[in-house]
DNA sequence: TTCGGTTGTCAAAGCGCTTTGAAATTTCTT
DNA sequence: AAGAAATTTCAAAGCGCTTTGACAACCGAA
């Protein structure tokens, strides 16, 4: 069923009945109300491909999903692609995924962009000095960034959480608890988070004189695993740091694991802080030492970029360009007075 | 820069270039280099929506992701869509996601399905009866369902585990070490897998005169803490089970901590299975007891559905219509020899 | 030289929709 | 009652691509 099958049936031209689906002022409002009920009874819906190429409008927002045989697949993806999706589906907006190689994520944007397929690109997993800004730039295409791009010049849309001042204040917390022997569990170094929160630690400790050493950073993969094998180092270190900083409750599971393994009881030989992206399936709070946090909900940020992204396609007022989210330090048991020297 | 620049350029016909780039015979191989040439200079892609309307084909596999502001995101998703990427990206194929209402699944894959913005789609979080079957029949179009629908018949192309045979398996190695007090911690119940993981672990236990009392089941989102509610719900009955079987690792997280709180010991106080998607975020083999699985690489799956749904609309030779794979048990030191009864 | 068979190229139709500009109809003025 | 204005409808063009059917241009065979 298609619109001039739909057209010859009620008797009237394309035209009209497009304008009447449409909301067109100049319909006659009974011709409307006949399209209408036509519509329900055949079942009627407009081809978007057509209507793509007619309007150049696709309904759509484009995302780039890394991915290839070893690539691991990240909890906090579906998270965010849940914040969107609310969103979305109250405009009738769905999201093109193109999958690609990692190492190939520029063309793939670009393919993407210029395959008329979408209206607005979302980008993620900024790293510092991103290639992918310039591209996006030269694009004449609608997009927000989830994140920043440490080092470049900060002239794009995007939205952010505050993981330096996240760290910062976390870190100072710990040093009001006493604690001198700080480690950082961080993400991939690469990732522009990542080196804002090692930023923000950095610069907590060093107004006390203190320094970060590099045995007590670990970079890695935001894993239950990689969070295990980095605390199991940490706790071998000749000055065993007593004071824990992790980008992530996954992460800081194994972590766990660990602290408890080696006979340590968290929040009183070690305390931890993690960063809570408010995953679903792993509630801080409820772990059997409730955790102290920096939280910003990832699916809140998703909601909100994809407002950004189609009420900028659709014109809907003006959003600003750039917002930096606060995240809220939630103290629970995990975080305790530094233990006396033995 | 469009066709028909591009040919005006070239000063070939449109028809011509566009022959030449979709590796058509009838077309000089010299002329094909330079249009190739041209291609590469000028950076000219075809408008996919454009292609799609002239040809129908659209390049891309549709799925609808349950979405809902208290809707929980599901780790498994990000999972089996990395597998479902891995391929699509060999094939220059993409996604199209329309977020819908969990009510209204149905309609939203309807309306995905007739939008001609999909080649094939792909359905999955069957349920018993599932109403989206007799839709998709209907509709004239590519799908593939992971995995069954209890209940209905089985004439459409799925590709499952034998969670029956899973859990019966896993029943039987606990059975063999003794154990006879058994709890099953499930997923939510109107889930296909979930049912069949429940007949598996009923028939095993039937074999040996033994039931499975409602008590010692649990049906909850497969999260960290659900897990470990159910688990602390079984600690607590006055015949406390030794043998627990889990619907998933991420759930088995929750599980242990409530064992550990308890004071016992897995492996030796309770014997415990999950099945494992193989998620790059959890290794059962490294948590502190190493974890008895059923394991089946859900990602591995995502590629073979990707597999089929794109060989069958590209035509590219048949496709068993109907896989049912078979898992893996591990045992690993979660699992031990009954308790001797105190 | 002429004729059938390739080979390489092209003009034009069509995919299903939106939108422009004009025409037909109705309603309002005077 | 006639003309102006507003309302409603329409035919046709166009979005950028693929594909059909036709047409030159060239080849070797008769």
């Amino acid at each position: 069923m298609n619109l001039k099958q739909l057209s010859e049936l009620l008797g009237l031209s394309q035209t009209t009945v497009s304008r009447a689906l449409n909301g067109y002022p100049e319909v006659n409002e009974a011709t409307r109300e006949r399209v209408l009920q036509a519509v329900k009874e055949t079942g009627y819906r407009p081809n978007k491909a057509a209507q793509r190429l007619a309007t150049g409008k696709a309904g759509s927002i484009g995302l780039v999903m890394p991915t290839a045989p070893g690539h691991q697949s990240d909890v906090h993806f579906g998270e965010f692609l849940a914040g969107l999706g609310e969103e979305a589906v109250r405009h009738d907006f769905h999201f093109v995924i193109m999958p690609s190689d990692p190492d190939d994520e520029v063309a793939a944007l670009r393919r993407l962009a210029i395959s008329g397929n979408v209206d607005a690109l979302f980008i993620a997993y900024m790293r510092a000095h991103d290639p992918r800004l310039a591209m996006l730039k030269s694009l004449a295409m609608h997009y927000v960034v989830h994140g920043r791009s440490f080092g470049a010049e900060p002239d794009y849309p995007f939205l952010d959480i505050d993981n330096e001042g996240a760290f910062y204040d976390a870190t100072r917390l710990l040093l009001q608890l006493g604690h001198t022997r700080f480690a950082l569990m961080n993400g991939p170094m690469h990732l522009d988070f990542a080196i804002r929160r090692r930023n923000g630690v950095i610069s907590a400790l060093g107004e006390r004189g203190l320094t970060l050493e590099e045995d007590c950073m670990s970079h890695a993969l935001m894993t239950d695993e990689q969070g295990l094998l980095a605390m199991e180092r940490f706790l071998q270190l000749p000055e065993r740091p007593t004071a824990i900083l992790c980008s992530s409750t996954v992460m800081a599971l194994g972590a766990i694991r660990a602290v408890n393994q080696a006979g340590l009881r968290l929040g009183e030989d070690i305390s931890l802080i993690a960063h809570d992206d408010v995953l679903p399936l792993l509630k801080p709070e409820s772990f059997s030492v409730p955790l102290t946090t920096t939280r910003s909900s990832l699916r809140a940020a998703g909601v909100r970029i994809a407002q950004r992204l189609i009420g900028t396609v659709k014109q809907a007022g003006p959003f600003p360009d750039q917002e930096l989210w606060k995240t809220e330090l939630i103290v629970r048991a995990s975080t305790g007075p530094a233990p006396q020297r033995p």
